[in-house]
DNA sequence: CTAGGGTTAG
């Protein structure tokens, strides 16, 4: 702060005099680039031009260069490279970086190739932009090309040429890099799952680096070991290496998939010089562990301590909105995206496309989608599942056909998403035709997720003995999610006998959920089974098993409230409830008919919404003509005029 | 100037 303050008056001073010598302007754009105040520098270039006062200091204008790329001010840097008179191979390099930064492989390789002179950085660089934005063949034979025009691989090199082999996962010529990199005694890395070897390897080096002890931290974290990166990181400071910013996002990121969120807290509040990728650990972290409100307030507090969030940090935290379905703080965070030049980004726009999606407004998530100048194959599904979680049913399966048209390949998820409208809109033909094209139109092979949406395709019409058939059909062993489904299909056709077999499996899998107790203790009710209803809860009680607490969210004027089941605690507690005994009477008068044209109520339910609830809404939107989107733990509901999205199946 | 950390869709 003071050191900025002291800037600022040498500026001043210097500004005042009105000098344009090139000396003491030369020292001051130091301090500033030094300083990696851009603004001072605009400032500063604003009155004189550096082309004018220092126009072959090619080492300044390198400085100023590399600067402008670290600030994202790519366009201030190619403007200022335009203009160098005395371009060296650094100043190529810079740019390179710049390119490779962004992911823009176009510039990148035009940029490679213009160059009169490169060097091994120039290699290394492309290399890496090249395998970062999934142009690993190219990145790999610029790896050959580099070796036959007579350039050593480094370290640097060798790391993004295994990395290329781990995205292509192609064991093979990793392991033959890998020898190579033994044979020239330089460092390996952690590739292609085999993370035991890899640190077979790593114990086997006798000097490492804070690089080299990152690489096999992060090595456990995608493997899917977390606890190890923990003993490794303990590990790291008894060597006496000194963690560095890269070594604690690694290791809080292993924190919150172990569940230790307070122990990833702790850490997080040590560290004293935070970056950008720790804030947004610590806010995906709290997210995850369904502390979204911590997030939203990290995230504030980030902005406070001006740490620019970038891309990484903007779909993050919509995608907090997205999980609290809060459509005020989403919008928010669409409206700080727009200035900071994030709005077209492919993460935040699927991000924001899913935000809107569930928020129920599909009108806004399509005109994210719409304005989006490149698409892959994650903003497409988040789109055609927002239609079909929100009972769009034919605008998901239309715009399914359209990314078909577009020659873009789909995904497994794109297939839940269309399988899913399939069965919502009882299209069972179609649905048959999309599951069979699974394999041999596309190729993959079918998953338990497109067996489930399957087997609701079949069950929900009471096609009962074809989706039994399918279950015993089953390339593997059926999962959790198989037997819910057919329970939940069972429960709809009243089909007491199929769904005590599901729920029998279901106890098997996990013997202390809840859900299929309930479900056929309520199916048992319906038929007037009481003998068994009284099984039901006594086999409850033995197993203590207890209902999982529900919650509902609600946002009115810019805050949300929480609610727990028969919850008093609310400062309005009585008001609420007032009211709410009010709308009970009158839905039993009932019969009104008016224009929906007020804001939506946005509900937000950590569970299923039962049947009793879901009759309430329905006479609750046409008493009041408001539009309810009530979002459970499976699917949306629009509540309009006494009718519902979901056509009362869910 | 180049390697290692964080992100989106069910």
């Amino acid at each position: 702060m003071k050191a900025n303050q002291k800037l600022r008056e040498a500026m001043d001073s210097f500004l005042a005099r009105g000098s344009t010598a090139a000396e003491p302007y030369a020292r001051l754009l130091l301090e500033c680039i030094r300083a990696n105040d851009v603004e001072q520098v605009k400032r500063l270039q604003s009155h004189i031009d550096i082309q004018s006062v220092q126009p072959n200091n090619t080492y300044l204008q390198n400085r100023l260069l590399h600067l402008y790329v670290k600030c994202g001010k790519t366009d201030d840097a190619l403007q200022l490279f335009d203009k160098m008179a005395g371009k060296d191979v650094f100043s190529w390099n810079v740019m390179l970086s710049a390119y490779s930064k962004m992911g823009e492989t176009g510039s990148l390789r035009a940029t490679f190739n213009r160059m009169p002179v490169r060097d091994c950085v120039s290699y290394n660089t492309t290399i890496a932009g090249l395998v970062g934005s999934e142009c690993s063949v190219d990145g790999l034979s610029l790896f050959v090309r580099m070796q036959t025009e007579g350039f050593e691989p480094s370290e640097y090199t060798y790391v993004s040429a295994l990395n290329a082999c781990s995205q292509l996962l192609d064991l093979r010529l990793g392991k033959q890099i890998h020898g190579r990199i033994v044979a020239s005694c330089l460092k390996g890395n952690v590739f292609c799952g085999q993370v035991d070897q890899a640190r077979w390897l790593f114990d086997g080096l006798g000097d490492k680096n804070v690089v080299l002890w990152n690489s096999m931290i992060s090595g456990y974290l995608k493997n899917g070991r977390p606890e190890k990166c923990l003993d490794l990181f303990l590990e790291m400071k008894v060597a006496g290496v000194k963690p560095d910013l890269v070594t604690v996002s690694s290791v809080l990121g292993a924190n919150f998939r172990s569940g230790f969120i307070d122990e990833a807290t702790r850490i997080f509040k040590e560290i004293k010089e935070k970056d950008g990728v720790c804030w947004t650990t610590m806010i995906v972290g709290y997210a995850q562990n369904n502390r979204e409100e911590d997030a939203w307030m990290l995230f504030n507090e980030m902005l406070a301590e001006n740490v620019k969030p970038d891309k990484y940090t903007f779909s993050s935290v919509v995608s907090v909105c997205a999980r609290l379905a809060s459509l005020v703080h989403g919008k928010v965070i669409h409206c700080k995206a727009i200035p900071n030049g994030f709005e077209s980004d492919l993460l935040v726009s699927s991000a924001l496309i899913d935000m809107y999606s569930k928020c129920g407004e599909t009108l806004d998530a399509r005109k994210v989608f719409q304005v989006m100048p490149i698409r892959n194959v994650v903003s497409w599904n988040a789109m055609i599942t927002g239609y079909a979680q929100n009972g769009q049913d034919q605008e998901a399966l239309e715009l399914y056909e359209t990314l078909l048209q577009e020659k873009m390949k789909p995904d497994n998820i794109t297939l839940v998403g269309v399988l899913s409208a399939c069965s919502r809109s009882g299209s069972v033909e179609l649905g048959k035709k999309y599951f069979s094209s699974i394999s041999e139109l596309h190729g993959m092979k079918p998953t338990l997720d497109h067996y489930s949406c399957m087997i609701n395709l079949l069950g929900r019409p009471g096609r009962m003995n074809e989706a039994l058939d399918l279950i015993n059909s089953l390339p593997e062993k059926p999962n959790y999610l198989i037997w819910s489904t057919l329970l939940s299909v069972a429960r709809v056709n009243g089909d007491i006998e199929r769904a005590e077999t599901a729920a029998k499996r279901l106890s098997e899998i996990d013997p202390l959920e809840t859900g299929p107790y309930i479900i056929l203790s309520n199916m048992y009710a319906s038929a007037g089974r009481w003998e068994k209803v009284a099984l039901m809860r006594s086999l409850m009680k033995d197993k203590k098993i207890r209902k999982a607490p529900a919650y509902s969210w609600i946002e009115i004027d810019y805050k949300v409230h929480k609610f727990v089941s028969d919850d008093r605690t609310h400062s309005q507690n009585e008001k609420i409830y007032r009211e709410l005994h009010r709308l009970m009477k009158e839905i039993q008068k009932a019969g009104l008919s008016k224009p929906q044209d007020r804001v939506p109520i946005r509900i937000l339910k950590n569970l299923r919404v039962c049947k009793d609830c879901h009759m309430f809404m329905k006479f609750v939107s046409k008493l009041l003509e408001r539009c309810i989107i009530l979002r459970d733990s499976n699917l949306f509901h629009h509540f309009v005029d006494g009718e519902c999205s979901c056509k009362d199946y869910w």
